[in-house]
DNA sequence: GGTCGGTATTTTGTATACATATTGTATATT
DNA sequence: AATATACAATATGTATACAAAATACCGACC
C-alpha cells in the first residue's frame, strides 16, 4: 500500500475521518482552514471541498460563516442512535447476506484479522478504527444506497460513543471484546453461507453486546460507602 | 416569501434540486460548471461546493476529472430501494408521531394543502414536488440524524419514479390520487393523537398505494389482440 | 478503410488575491 | 463601573488566473 503518493486531499479526507472516528478531534471542536490548508498542503479552496464532502457524510457539519466543526453529540443524539440503530444493523447484514461477492468476503476475513490483531496489542483507537473498518465492509456488502448512508453514519458515533465511553479499568472488557470477535467470526460464517436470518440475528446480539459496554460506563456499579463514613463539609 | 434576495447559490441549491426531483435534470446527465455559474451569476468556486453538497445528499454524483451528473437510476438500484423503503417510511412515521412538535404539525398540514391544490390543478411535477415536501415534514418531524440520509435518499428516487412511471392515460389514476390525499389526512391524525403504531401502519399503506402505482406502469394489462390479427411480417 | 498516435481544445482542479462577515478590543459615554 | 460603539484583527466567502487532466480532432500509417 504506497500512501505516499496518494493526492493531499484524500490524506486530509483521511486523516479527518480517522481523527473524528477516534475523538482525537473532540465532537464540537471547530477546524482552522488556513492551518489545515498549510498543514496538508494544499490550498484553501481543494480543502474546502473536503470539509463539505465530509460534511455531506456526517463527519462535519458546516456553520454559514463561521466554519466546520466537528459534528457533536448530544444526549438527544445518543437517544437517537440507540432506537434507530439495531433496525439498520440487522438490514444491512441481513442484506450483506445476500448480496455479498467472494471478493468482499475476502476483504471482510482480512478487515478481522486486523481487527484481532488490535485486540492484542492495539491502542483503544486503534481498536476502534479496525472494527469501524469491518463493519464498513459489511455495509458495501449490502450493496443498498438507500441504506448505507444511515449506516455509516451509526458507524461513525458507535466509534465514537466506544471511544467516549471507553473504560480500562473494567474488569470484564477483555471478555467482551474476545465475544466481539467471536461474533465477528460467527458474522462472516452466516454471510459465507448466504443465511439472512442468522446474519440478522448476530446483527441483534453484536449490537446488544456494544450496547451493554455503554451502558456499563454510564451505570456503572455503586460505590459501597456505608452512610456517614465520608467526611461531612463543614462551614469555617 | 421573498425569492429575490436569497443568495445565489441558495437559488441554485433549490433549482438543482427541483430539477433532479423533477426528471426535468434527467438521470445520468452531466452539468456544465462553467453554463451554471454563468447562468446563476456566481463563480465556478461557490458553484462547485454547492455541487458537492447536493452530491453528499444523494442529488448527484461526483466524477474525478469528469464533472457531476445526476445521479442515475438503474434497475439495481430500483430493487434495493423497495427493499429499503418499506422499513425507513415505517421507522420514520413513527418516530413522526412520538416527537413532533406543534409547529411541526402546522407545516405539515399547510404542506397538506398545498399538496391538494396540485392535484385539482397542478402538474405531474407540481404534485411531485409538493409530496416530497410532504414527506420531508415528517421526516423532520422523526428528528432522528441517523435515519434521515437515508430517508431523503429515498424521497429523492421516490420523486423521480413518480415521474418516470406517470400514465397520464392510466383511468384508475385519479381514484388513487384521492386515496393518496385521504391517507395524508390519516398520517396528520395520526401524527397528532401521537398514535405511533397507527403512524407505522399507514407509513406502509400509504407505500404500497405507491408501489402499486408503478407496478401497474411496469406490468399493464395485455393488449388483447387475437393471435393473427395482426399483420404478419412477410419476407420482402 | 480502419486504427493508432499526436496535437489542439475543452473541462476540471488548484492557487492566490480580494471582498465580506464576524469577533475581539479599546475607548468614550452615561 | 458598566455598557455601548467604533475600529482593528481574524476568518469565511467569492472571483479570477493558472495548471493539469481528459476529450476531440486530425493526420499518418498499416
Amino acid at each position: 500500500m504506497r500512501e505516499t503518493d496518494k493526492s493531499p486531499k484524500h490524506a486530509l479526507a483521511d486523516h479527518l475521518r480517522s481523527a473524528v472516528l477516534t475523538t482525537s478531534l473532540a465532537p464540537g471542536s471547530d477546524l482552522d482552514e488556513a492551518q489545515l490548508a498549510q498543514e496538508f498542503g494544499l490550498s484553501r479552496t481543494p480543502l474546502r471541498e473536503v470539509l463539505r464532502e465530509l460534511a455531506g457524510d456526517g463527519y462535519l457539519t458546516l456553520h454559514p460563516n463561521r466554519g466546520a466543526r466537528v459534528s457533536d453529540m448530544s444526549f438527544a443524539t445518543m437517544r437517537g442512535f440507540f432506537q434507530a440503530a439495531p433496525m439498520i444493523y440487522g438490514a444491512i447484514l441481513r442484506m450483506a447476506a445476500l448480496n455479498a461477492t467472494a471478493a468482499q468476503i475476502k476483504t471482510l476475513k482480512s478487515a478481522q484479522e486486523d481487527f484481532k490483531s488490535t485486540l492484542s496489542q492495539g491502542t483503544a483507537a486503534e481498536r476502534a478504527l479496525a472494527n469501524n473498518r469491518f463493519h464498513e465492509v459489511t455495509g458495501e456488502m449490502a450493496d443498498n444506497v438507500y441504506l448505507q448512508p444511515s449506516f455509516n453514519r451509526l458507524l461513525i458515533d458507535h466509534a465514537r460513543l466506544s471511544m467516549t465511553f471507553y473504560d480500562p479499568t473494567a474488569t470484564q472488557l477483555k471478555a467482551q471484546r474476545d465475544l466481539a470477535s467471536t461474533q465477528h467470526d460467527e458474522i462472516i460464517a452466516a454471510i459465507e453461507a448466504r443465511d439472512a436470518d442468522k446474519a440478522a440475528q448476530l446483527a441483534i446480539d453484536h449490537w446488544n453486546l456494544s450496547r451493554d459496554q455503554i451502558e456499563m460506563f454510564v451505570f456503572p456499579e455503586a460505590l459501597d460507602l456505608p452512610l456517614g463514613s465520608a467526611p461531612q463539609h463543614m462551614p469555617a
